[in-house]
DNA sequence: GTGCTAATGCGAACTCATTTGCAATAGAAT
DNA sequence: ATTCTATTGCAAATGAGTTCGCATTAGCAC
């Protein structure tokens, strides 16, 4: 049971919606979270309802313009592609997450042994 | 509104329940979720309810036996305070967790300036 | 403009983890 | 053994996040 998405899935029409939730995504400088798109993109569209932002974050997540970022302790968030490569960084007093233009040290050597074994650093 | 945790509060009563969940964490290599718990705890009690596992993790915290480990994706994990400092590792192909008993190279210094930012490595 | 159907808004429904009420059970001090 | 009450099992309740059904709206190709 693999998530069935191999290759970019085109989007049939553009609406008001997506473009509010796209470039509310594409502004921020932060993953963020459903609420928090819903939030920023009904400034451009207030009738804008919670359920079209989650079938967008989905349809934008199929198209490959979006990705989702999890961290420990909440939700899924999501973030644009084009932030290009970049880590995540939560600070434990006030929760925050940044982003974090940098790579942190080889963390893959810390592995238990398996040469599949991936690191995860936050985010 | 802060975690009432201030001090190590005694538990006041010793019960088979306890000691099996108490016993299934400590001998785990890695931390456990609460359905794993119960699992584990239930062949040495097997009439056991989830209830009293959720009862006996808030328990052993205050006690401050056991500390919980969020890690991103799933809901919190539980390991003894007997495992001493270590860190958590997560294989992005298998979803597992392992214990990591090294520490992770300064990622604190790849903070965004605040001196009160903590880094959070996996776990 | 017309027609087809993707997309939307709304509210209800669902999932999953966790919590709670309550009557029954069982530590442990006497 | 008796008593007091912490602890338990069960089932129902909660809550947050996410999904779904359905009637209506609105892209876009013609």
């Amino acid at each position: 049971m693999q998530p069935a998405i191999l290759t970019a899935v085109p989007i049939e029409r553009s609406t008001r919606q997506r473009a509010a939730i796209r470039d509310a995504i594409d502004a921020a400088g932060r993953p963020l979270s459903p609420q928090e798109v819903l939030a920023s993109a009904q400034s451009a569209v207030p009738g804008l309802s919670l359920a079209t932002v989650y079938r967008n974050l989905k349809l934008l997540q199929s198209s490959e313009e979006i990705s989702v970022v999890t961290l420990p302790g909440d939700s899924p968030r999501y973030e644009s592609v084009r932030h290009g490569h970049h880590h995540h960084f939560q600070c434990m007093n006030c929760s925050r997450v940044f982003d974090v233009h940098a790579c942190p040290g080889n963390l893959a050597k810390l592995a238990p042994g398996a040469v599949d074994a991936i690191a995860l650093p936050v985010g």
